[in-house]
RNA sequence: CGGGGAGUAGCGUAGUCCGGCUUAACGCGCCUGCUUUGGGAGCAGGAGAUCGGAGGUUCGAAUCCUCUCUCCCCGACCA
């Protein structure tokens, strides 16, 4: 690649609208530009890196065994509407009609489209199991796309389903899976860990994300210093600190317009973890009363789990015929309506809460004593500071950006498209399925995070956009040598060769990131030497002309060595 | 969708409160010439914006009013 040929358009300040790290050096080093809101164009040092870690996702797909397809982008309602999804996805999909005014939609994901082949092509326990994938431009109508190429409306996704006949199948398939990730997300140079997730829209079973840990994250994920314990905030388990103990005797206070915890517990004189948080719910028209101490939260998650997706949050007029107050004021003594607690309040007995009449709470009410809980279940969010569920250590917080997703669907698929096969017996059986995905360009976005240091980025060699970067200062011919040298060995080299004043393009090399450096100038071309750098570490060492080549191909292969290694 | 911020030249900004010395300014970048060449160079010339859009108020609007579009950030989603 000759430079003054070609399209990297540097940028020497912060454009307005970036910024979290990666959006950032993305636009200045000229990788991407933005289009519309959530959707880029990827230039050629952005396409290259996407490039490079596609290829080793793909080398890792086909060592575990996986089949590269190329499924269809537009798919038809029909489709949708067998497995539930037309509705279910909502909004996130974007849908068109045909010139026939047919409803079609182009795909945010495939195990529909999946689920369909296996349900026309597989008809023997004996073609499984099997694992097919593709790389797939995917699209999501977010409701807010964000962090540059974070979250974005379009986007590559690596995306992987596994066939097997049975559920001991699956959890092998799953496990090479995660394997297979874990090879590849460590040749990409990830510090990556893996964490219990939750699977969302996409099914029920077992489920583990691929975090990195980054300020411009999206999920929180708590993690246990003491031991291997590692999962997403929306399902973490912990044990809740205790909370003091309240003594007072039971008593009715005034407590006018005073709604949240903050304003209740203030004007009580307790702590918020010596308030009972009540909230109603409505299932099905019936109301459900879910306790949770006043220091933590509900997590949406849990209670989905426990309580189906068919909760909705009790209107004022509910509260009143159920609990005979207004939202603001319900508490848990005294009422017949279901009611279920989480595990914070079980720490303790008297609490504060909410009087089950308007403009009053009650201090001093025993749980044991005056309510009727039906169970207590973990239904909180967990958070840093609480104890960890499989040893005595305390849980922390880290913001991370999940790579990868991998889960085990079971057959909601495949029994939806109808995708079965024979067993052994003869009998039909729904192919039991999992479903496995990596964002292409969010790992490029990810490395970012964990590669720039001080102004300089410091690709990994086997992602960077080019292996080695020429700098010329005042010099073309040397340059040019090194150039057509370094790209017989077979190097990717990139050369610099515009005559501008050298800040400018040591600032642009530093910009794009291209991880071994030659500088040639004058000044070393005097003793018939030239520098080649390392970024990174910013380890410099200034060789003869004639080695140059040799050493940075050593190096670069030392590099490289390294990685596979892992 | 709720809450917050922002749209002025390719990029980054000033000007906006308090309409008029603004022919809309500045830095970077860009073009021409000469000089310069190990961390964003110097001199001299030059091109480039009807101030997001539409309406309105006014003798006069980047600036005031109304509507509208777009982008970014924080929350409900997920790779």
């Amino acid at each position: 690649m000759i430079w003054s040929k070609s399209l990297v358009p540097t940028l020497r300040e912060d454009p307005r609208q970036a910024e979290n790290l990666s959006h950032k050096i993305l636009l200045r080093a000229g990788f991407v530009r933005p289009i519309a809101s959530g959707l880029y164009n990827y230039l050629p040092f952005g396409l290259r890196v996407c490039q490079k870690i596609t290829q080793i996702i793909r080398e890792e797909m086909n060592r575990i065994g996986g089949q590269e397809m190329h499924l269809s982008a537009l798919s038809p309602r029909s489709m949708w509407e067998q497995s539930g999804r037309w509705n279910a996805f909502g909004d996130d999909m974007f849908r068109l009609k045909d010139r026939k005014q047919q409803d079609l939609a182009l795909c945010p994901t495939h195990e529909e489209v999946m689920a369909l082949i296996a349900s026309k092509e597989l008809r023997s326990y004996k073609e499984l199991p099997q694992i097919w994938y593709q790389f797939q431009t995917k699209f999501r109508d977010e409701p807010r796309p964000r962090g540059g190429v974070l979250r974005t409306r379009q986007f590559t996704m690596k995306d992987s389903y596994s066939f097997d006949l049975d559920y001991e199948g699956l959890d092998s398939s799953f496990k090479r899976h995660s394997e297979a990730y874990s090879r590849m997300f460590t040749r990409m140079g990830h510090k990556f860990f893996v964490v219990q997730a939750s699977g969302g829209l996409m099914g029920a079973g077992e489920s583990h994300e691929f975090m990195v840990e980054a300020e411009s994250g999206e999920d929180i994920s708590l993690v246990c210093p003491e031991c291997d314990y590692r999962a997403n905030a929306e399902v973490a388990e912990g044990k809740p600190v205790s909370a003091p103990i309240l003594e007072m005797k039971k008593e009715k206070v005034h407590t006018p317009n005073l709604k949240t915890v903050e304003e209740v517990s203030g004007f009580l004189g307790v702590k918020p973890s010596q308030l009972v948080k009540s909230i109603l719910f409505m299932r099905e028209g019936k109301p459900l009363l879910v306790l949770v101490r006043g220091d933590y939260d509900f997590s949406d998650e849990k209670l989905k789990r426990a309580f189906g997706t068919g909760l909705e949050p009790a209107e004022n007029e509910d509260a009143e015929k159920h609990m005979g107050a207004s939202l603001g004021f319900l508490g848990p003594q005294g009422v017949e309506v279901e009611t279920y607690a989480d595990l914070s309040l079980e720490t303790c007995d008297i609490y504060a809460a909410g009087a089950n009449e308007d403009d009053y709470h009650v201090v001093g009410i025993s749980l044991s004593r005056d309510a009727n809980i039906k169970e207590y279940m973990d239904l909180r969010t967990v958070r840093a500071g609480d104890g960890c569920p499989n040893c005595k250590g305390t849980l922390s917080e880290k913001r991370t950006i999940e790579l990868g997703h991998i889960f085990k669907l079971g057959t909601k698929y495949s029994e939806a498209m109808g995708a079965s096969v024979l067993d052994s017996e003869g009998a039909e059986r729904p192919i039991v399925m999992g479903s496995y995905g990596i964002g292409v360009e969010r790992s490029m976005a990810a490395l970012i995070d964990q590669y720039y240091a001080d102004g300089v980025m410091a690709w990994p060699v086997v992602v960077a956009p080019y292996e080695v970067q020429i700098l010329s200062l005042g010099e073309n011919e040397v340059s040019e040598k090194f150039f057509v040298d370094l790209n017989s060995k077979g190097l990717e080299a990139a050369w610099d060769d515009r005559d501008m004043a050298p800040g400018a393009k040591f600032a642009d090399a530093d910009l794009v990131g291209i991880p071994y450096r030659i500088v040639v100038g004058p000044r070393g071309l005097k003793e018939g030497k030239v520098d080649i750098r390392k970024l990174g570490t910013g380890e410099t060492i200034n060789v003869a002309v004639d080695d140059a080549v040799r050493r940075v191909s050593e190096m670069i292969a030392e590099e490289k060595a390294d990685g596979c290694r892992n």
